[in-house]
DNA sequence: TCTCCGTCTGAACGTTGTTCAATCCACTAA
DNA sequence: TTAGTGGATTGAACAACGTTCAGACGGAGA
């Protein structure tokens, strides 16, 4: 009994998130409706909160898919590389970044579109993934700076992170002035060869 | 009689930005209800549709004012290393940056949350505040590479735009990691002396 | 067959932004 | 002075939202 109603909820839970997740592919975030996925998962308004804690409990489980699915994408295309330079596995890991981002731009958008203000605990596999994703990009930097400063490794990781983010972020968003995608990975080539070379 | 009206329009459209950006700041763009501001305002909810089309309209007047004042901050710290050599200036200006953002971080970003999506067009003097700032940081730019390519200034000061605006945006955002602003400084001066320096 | 208890339901609640018929008011013409 | 007029202002009403919870439901044990 108990374990008959583990398992439909479970199933409920991943009608929902496949429901969601399609939708927020297709139009963002914001065009979620609680009443709409009932409806089409064939449930109650209300069996939504049997099975998470709340709207937001429903985007973090389709954020955590395309968490997966972005590390898995950036992960297989360095390994591609696995035995080119450092600068090099970083330029392959932030083009994987930008095509992932550009192939999926309202998943990708909703990662970061979350409220967590109002959540007091940012969940621990989002961390988890983050630090996972930040682990991949730190491997190369390692590799070029043998005998870092402590803490500097991981400091260079979050800054070109977050320039790469910041890259593709704009890049994406202003249509209006449509940067063209070879430009921008020309952009993100030239940033990180700039930022990773040793000095002589 | 015209003239009376659209006195008092322009008076109620002032007050009623005054309170939006109040509230913004205070507690951000989410918390921003149409019914709070026309009590606060003394006037009737269906009045801050005669001087607005939407709320999104009057996000906008609080983003405009916004935008002009990070503009200024953004030249006036330029303006006192006027002569100083470019690559400082440019990291003058990213500190500035950061220094808004960090102080006026709700205000900041409502700058990006507003979705632009479903409007038809971005206003024309969002375009324009947006061009005035590239052009400050186009010229330091310019001045390092004195014959550039086509278009390549351009690029390099939307790349390097973003890449600032993308240290700061996750820097300020994850107050779970917390980088200190020292670190974050580093960082953008770091990046920004790397990216500009001339070949040998 | 009759309880009983956990599960699920969907009407109802409280809040949104937005609208528009009704009201108001300043001014003119008689 | 008063009746008429037309645009400006109002705020109750509307539609749509996420969320809740009293009650209907249904399977297991006596």
């Amino acid at each position: 009994m108990a374990r008959d109603t583990t398992k439909r909820r479970e199933a409920l839970r991943d009608t929902l998130t496949d429901l969601a997740e399609a939708h927020v592919r297709a139009d963002g975030l914001a065009s979620l409706r609680a009443r709409t996925l009932a409806r089409e998962a064939g449930c109650a308004v209300g069996a939504i909160y049997n099975v998470f804690d709340d709207m937001t409990g429903l985007i973090l489980a389709v954020n955590g898919r395309t968490f997966g699915r972005l590390g898995k994408h950036v992960s297989d295309a360095v390994a591609k590389v696995a035995d080119a330079p450092p600068t090099e596995r970083l330029v392959v890991m932030a083009i994987a970044y930008l095509e992932f981002a550009s192939a999926n731009p309202n998943l990708w958008r909703a990662l970061f579109d979350v409220e967590m203000s109002t959540d007091r605990d940012v969940p621990e596999w989002y961390m988890q993934e983050l630090g996972r994703l930040f682990a991949i990009i730190a491997q190369p930097l390692a590799e070029l700076h043998p005998d870092p400063e402590p803490g500097e490794i991981d400091l260079m990781t979050r800054a070109l992170f977050s320039s790469v983010h910041g890259i593709v972020l704009l890049g994406l968003e202003n249509r209006i002035s449509a940067v063209p995608r070879e430009r921008m990975e020309g952009m993100i080539e030239f940033l990180l060869k700039r930022v990773t070379q040793t000095d002589a």
